[in-house]
DNA sequence: AAGCCGGGGAT
DNA sequence: ATCCCAGGCTT
């Protein structure tokens, strides 16, 4: 064994993260979900999403037996929802081409829909103790700082570098414990900002502290700046306080989430009102009110409200096609039953406040 | 290779 | 406001 890996695995008997609600017990299911869930999302983050799902979903075929709907409320305010929906289509996949089994091969693993080469690894290592290499962010920090390595590393070159170190440094045994610790070590000590040199088990080997430039790695990514998106969320609510949702395409932003009719400009949201209210005889009071951003990672998106309060619930499904009028609208995710992007969230808590901030 | 896909924690 | 987080998929 080689001493990289020797010494990142007697820190771990000490020191390691042995009490997360996945390592409780250790099943390929378990394993499974908390690595989709953990995938570009902080170990706090998840937690909480992660117990409410197993105690939702315990098993595969619960969860392949669930709707598409109950699998995204779960999910709601965790994004990359295209996560959640691949999951509960391995779930379905799993059904039927492994009775139900989490399948044991990589290459049957690896074909799961959301499952890429590092999150195989990750839970075939650590669930069922096969020898696989990862190369999530933390293995990437802590190895760009223990080889001293030069430029982004989500470059080609880069990152293949990187597959095959990470593979040279995987031990001939304790392969579960080996995953867990260099991910440990990467959370907990080698961490982005402000690293723990001090007690780092490879401080003695590792060249960004040798050269006194562990600053200096992982080198940043380039960035390119984010354009400004709009907008339009039509805001109707009925006599009961009702509010009208639709669901998204499973293509694009928010994909199957619900959340309210949206315009892209001023014009086609008043006109679509316009259209309702041609035909209606009620009466309603319409309600601009202030803009708020929300940003992703690859654009900022200004949000609109227009707000109509007194809508007629049938009228309006005759006018605006299918929808949903909810009463609690994932105020509480713990009791939605349908999955709402945050920012659907945040507005409806203004709403419900009366706030036009 | 670059773009798409979220939301929040930390700073 | 910026950067990044137990990445993968599509073009």
């Amino acid at each position: 064994m080689s001493k990289f890996s020797e010494q990142v695995l007697g820190w771990f008997d000490l020191h390691g993260r042995h009490d997360l609600p996945w390592q409780k017990t250790i099943t390929p299911y378990r394993v499974w979900v908390s690595e989709i869930m953990l995938q570009q999302t902080q170990v706090k983050t998840v937690i909480p999403y992660y117990e409410r799902f197993m105690r939702s979903f315990p098993t595969v075929e619960a969860l392949a037996q669930a709707s598409q709907d109950a699998v995204l409320a779960h999910w709601a305010g965790l994004g990359y929802y295209a996560r959640g929906r691949n999951l509960h289509k391995s779930a379905m996949k799993i059904m039927a081409d492994f009775e139900g089994r989490f399948p044991e091969s990589y290459d049957d693993v690896l074909a799961l829909p959301g499952i890429g080469r590092s999150t195989a690894g990750a839970i075939l290592s650590i669930a069922l103790q096969q020898r696989h290499a990862i190369l999530d962010g933390n293995v990437k920090r802590v190895l760009s700082r223990y080889l001293a390595l030069e430029g982004w590393t989500g470059n080609k070159n880069n990152e293949s570098f990187l597959w095959h170190k990470a593979e040279e440094f995987t031990p001939i045994s304790r392969f579960a414990d080996y995953t867990q610790a260099i991910m440990d070590l990467g959370a907990t000590v080698c961490t982005r900002t402000k690293p723990c040199c001090e007690t780092c088990p490879v401080r003695s080997g590792c060249l960004a502290n040798q050269q006194d430039r562990v600053r200096d790695f992982p080198a940043k990514k380039p960035k390119k700046e984010k354009p400004i998106k709009q907008a339009y969320f039509l805001v109707l609510e009925n006599m009961e306080g009702k509010l009208f949702l639709q669901q998204r395409s499973q293509i694009g932003i928010w994909g199957g989430l619900w959340s309210f009719p949206e315009y892209e400009s001023h014009e086609s949201c008043l006109n679509k009102m316009k259209k309702y209210e041609s035909q209606s005889t009620s009466l309603h009071s319409l309600v601009e009110w202030n803009s708020f951003r929300h940003t992703f990672s690859h654009y900022h998106l200004d949000i609109f409200p227009v707000v109509v309060k007194g809508i007629d619930e049938n009228h309006a499904l005759q006018v605006f096609g299918n929808g949903e009028w909810a009463c609690k609208v994932a105020l509480n995710s713990q009791q939605a039953t349908l999955g709402v992007p945050a920012p659907v969230t945040k507005l409806v808590r203004l709403i419900r406040e009366c706030k036009n901030v």
